[in-house]
DNA sequence: ATGATCTTTAGCATG
DNA sequence: CATGCTCCAAGATCAT
């Protein structure tokens, strides 16, 4: 029954693969493209905002097949005249030929890939591994596997502890929201295409921001390089297709899994030099996640609905459960307690669930927060105590309550369109405000208590919709926002407030 | 019910 | 500054 499904599912699969065998080589050509006009970066300097160069030349030559590929995939059928005339087809099989005696197919590499080569950059990436390596080691607890629970809870405590009220007082951060301010120092275009995914490493004494696109590329910008030649943004090539997710775990920093749309996770290894591959299926990989006491488990959705576990210690999926009726677009756990998963899914869906009650036939959410269209997040405030549902109904939940029994709606326009990624609120440093991007280039700041927008941050230099964000965990203010266009904004907190 | 097609939309490159 | 291209989101509408 499922097995059939399966089957059937990856028949049709393969059988776009099968035919899209040239565009899948075109693909590679993409990466080389990215290679080549990544030397190009060097021009554009970390403040300029406008461009990120590429060169005209080759510009085309990476497009088009993307254009192909989607279009033979979405529609399962060969490429009409409509859009798609001779011309592109002309030009595909003129780049196709060429490299087809090589590797066919080599665009996906099954198996590790090493950084060397997953390098687009045209200088050296050695800073970038030894400062890896470095806070890898710093870490200390690299290898441990299973921290406590509490330490995390401790861990959360810590954070907050210097700049922002302990406990209780929901409604009394020390955060002066009129103290962020967004530097043109830290505003950089850091990679072609639309951002899906920014993340801050989750180390207390180092700036790094890894982000990844909608072509497959990972970039690295650490914002305390002074580096001269490369502006610390060093830009891989690992997947072939978009990013759905990064995963650093928080006690084990300089290995950073990263999933893909066409069904790969990989495990990029700052010691080894590599990108693993850790995973692969034939369904779309939409989110991807960790217990943060659990390095060695990952949690993400495969195929409409799924959420599997893989385990790294044995290499295989010993759990996979169908959560939803449609993609599950993220995947949190309760810092108070890791056994405590939200999962938000394009079902209109929002579900907290027990991971140790979760039964394999029929799965009873401990609670579902509903909304009337698409749910994009559902992240657990830091304390764990709310959980911030962001959907396309305008709609920002707050559920809390110690069962979670109270949703409260608040109000916000969240008709991205179609070629900005989705907004998703995220808590800040306390559980005071949870931070989303607007239509209007800027970032609304809500208070839960008093369920509405206090505060919106604007700035001249923003250029675009920031609609991806991520939350400095150890640097109370620190807050990264990327765009359609490849831009990553670094607020910080004013000196001196 | 299920599937195919259409529409919306912002950012960036180009000339 | 106008125009064209992007083209794996999601809901609405139309078709089977």
């Amino acid at each position: 029954m499922e097995t059939q499904k399966l089957t059937d599912y990856e028949r049709k699969r393969l059988e776009n693969i099968r035919r899209n065998d040239e565009m899948v080589a075109a693909l590679k050509l993409q990466a080389m493209a990215t290679q080549l006009s990544a030397s190009t970066k060097r021009q554009s300097n970390r403040a300029a905002t406008k461009s990120y160069k590429t060169s005209p030349q080759k510009k085309p030559k990476i497009e088009t097949p993307i254009v192909m590929r989607r279009s033979l995939r979405t529609r399962g059928m060969p490429p009409e005249a409509k859009g798609l005339d001779d011309d592109l087809v002309e030009s595909v099989a003129k780049i196709h030929k060429p490299l087809t005696p090589a590797k066919p197919g080599a665009s996906r590499v099954w198996g590790p890939l090493n950084m060397e080569e997953a390098y687009t950059g045209s200088g050296s990436d050695r800073e970038l591994i030894e400062t890896l390596v470095g806070i890898g080691k710093n870490s200390g607890v690299d290898t441990s596997v299973g921290v406590e629970f509490g330490s995390v809870k401790v861990c959360k405590d810590e954070i907050s502890g210097n700049l922002v009220k302990r406990e209780g007082n929901d409604g009394g951060s020390c955060l002066k929201l009129s103290s962020l301010t967004l530097n043109p120092e830290n505003i950089a275009r850091v990679m072609p295409g639309r951002i899906m995914a920014v993340r801050f490493l989750p180390c207390n004494n180092s700036r790094m921001i890894v982000a990844g696109n909608k072509l497959g590329n990972i970039v690295f910008w650490n914002l305390d390089s002074k580096g001269e030649g490369e502006d610390g943004i060093y830009l891989y090539h690992p997947h072939p297709g978009p990013i759905s997710g990064i995963s650093v775990h928080q006690h084990c920093l300089s290995k950073i899994f990263t999933s893909c749309y066409e069904g790969v996770i990989r495990l990029m290894d700052a010691e080894k030099e590599v990108f693993d591959l850790v995973y692969s299926c034939e369904d779309t990989i939409f989110s991807l996640s960790q217990q943060p006491n659990n390095a060695n488990c990952l949690y993400f959705c495969e195929g409409y609905g799924g959420l599997s576990i893989f385990d790294r210690r044995t290499g295989n999926c010993p759990t996979k459960w169908s959560l939803h009726d449609a993609r599950i677009n993220t995947i949190d756990f309760n810092p108070g307690n890791p056994n405590i998963m939200a999962t938000s899914s394009t079902d209109g869906t929002a579900c907290i669930w027990d991971l140790r009650s979760i039964n394999a036939d029929k799965p009873k959410a401990l609670k579902t927060v509903s909304h009337k269209r698409a749910i994009h997040s559902a992240y657990f405030s830091p304390y764990g105590r709310s959980l911030a549902t962001t959907s396309y109904d305008d709609n920002v939940g707050i559920t809390s309550g110690v069962n979670f029994e109270e949703t409260s709606m608040i109000h916000h326009y969240n008709q991205t369109g179609r070629w900005i990624s989705t907004f998703r609120a995220i808590w800040g440093w306390d559980e005071s405000y949870v931070f989303i991007g607007n239509m209007k280039r800027g970032v609304d700041i809500i208070s839960p208590v008093q369920r509405r927008s206090v505060f919106t941050l604007h700035s001249p230099h923003m250029s675009a919709i920031p609609c991806r964000f991520d939350a400095h965990p150890y640097n109370v203010g620190m807050l990264a926002g990327a765009t359609s266009g490849g831009q990553v904004y670094v607020w910080t907190l004013l000196q001196g407030s």
